[in-house]
DNA sequence: CTCCTATGATTGACACGTCAACCACAGGGG
DNA sequence: CCCCTGTGGTTGACGTGTCAATCATAGGAG
């Protein structure tokens, strides 16, 4: 069909431009201000906190990428960086022995716990209440057909 | 107020992480498309579709930043970066000796040619044919509060 | 038991972004 | 004319992300 090899209209093109860089704007503004505020970066964070809801505050690597949805090259590369600055460490598995287990280090610990509360306020002040509760919902939908074309889980 | 303290509701959170991670998704995907079909990455292509619409194709390096919305340093990591590869070449200002004159290139306008048709039709694919006609003006009206709240420009 | 393949994880090379330091010059006071 | 402050631009250090290569081991086919 023709239509499959139709381009952006001049107003799609203009909205998709707005959205993608209001949408990394703010990404990098909150991230900024986490890191500010706290130390972290928006990865240690995600990091911790999955770190932080897990069982006995320890995770399985591969797990671990695969619950935030992350390469495990990068998840590598990431947890490099945090056990140098003693946020996580890193053991041996037990019984497969190819296996690599991340443990919540006190420090990490303390960090997440210390940041939480500034970084939901600063969602809160930047996202949530730039919204009406109508865009709210609206942005949860756009994000769920986004979503779903891209075939993310 | 104590309104000014409370933290985003669980509903809120979800919102925001869906949105934030999808754009994310989005962003890399696109990005990646251009990067795999067309050797260019989106920065590439902001700077290259920034010089391709200026008069006589160069442009004064600070005037260049700020049109695209980009840091000094950023764009002029990014300038060496393309010169190597030959698709832009830097000149000096000649009446303000400080000033730097960003050139496109004859590589960096062919890539850019053969880049445009692609990347735009990859726009279309994953964000606007994701959407409905109101979810794509919802979009709009999202990024502008966002924008707006932001005091971005 | 012995290969053979698949998986878990790390590493190196490189692109990208930010921050702070830096250098050079423009554009005025004095 | 000389200094002094502000602006234009570059650089270095470092955190971050991707890709491809690598290595060790698990787990099954034979």
């Amino acid at each position: 069909m023709p239509g499959s090899r139709r381009l952006p209209s001049r107003p799609e093109l203009d909205v998709w431009r707005d959205f993608i860089e209001t949408t990394e704007a703010l990404r990098t503004r909150i991230g900024g201000r986490l890191l500010h505020d706290t130390g972290l970066s928006t990865g240690d964070y995600t990091v911790l906190l999955a770190l932080s809801e897990a069982p006995g505050r320890r995770v399985r690597s591969s797990e671990l990428a695969a619950g935030i949805g992350w390469e495990r090259s990068r998840l590598s590369h990431h947890l490099a960086r945090m056990e140098r600055r003693d946020l996580i460490t890193r053991e041996g598995h037990t019984t497969d022995s190819r296996g690599a287990v991340v443990v919540l280090a006190p420090a990490g610990a303390a960090a997440f716990q210390a940041a939480t509360v500034p970084h939901l306020r600063a969602v809160r002040e930047l996202f949530v209440d730039a919204l009406t509760p109508a865009q709210l919902t609206a942005a949860g939908e756009i994000a769920a057909a986004l979503r779903e074309h891209l075939r993310l889980p």
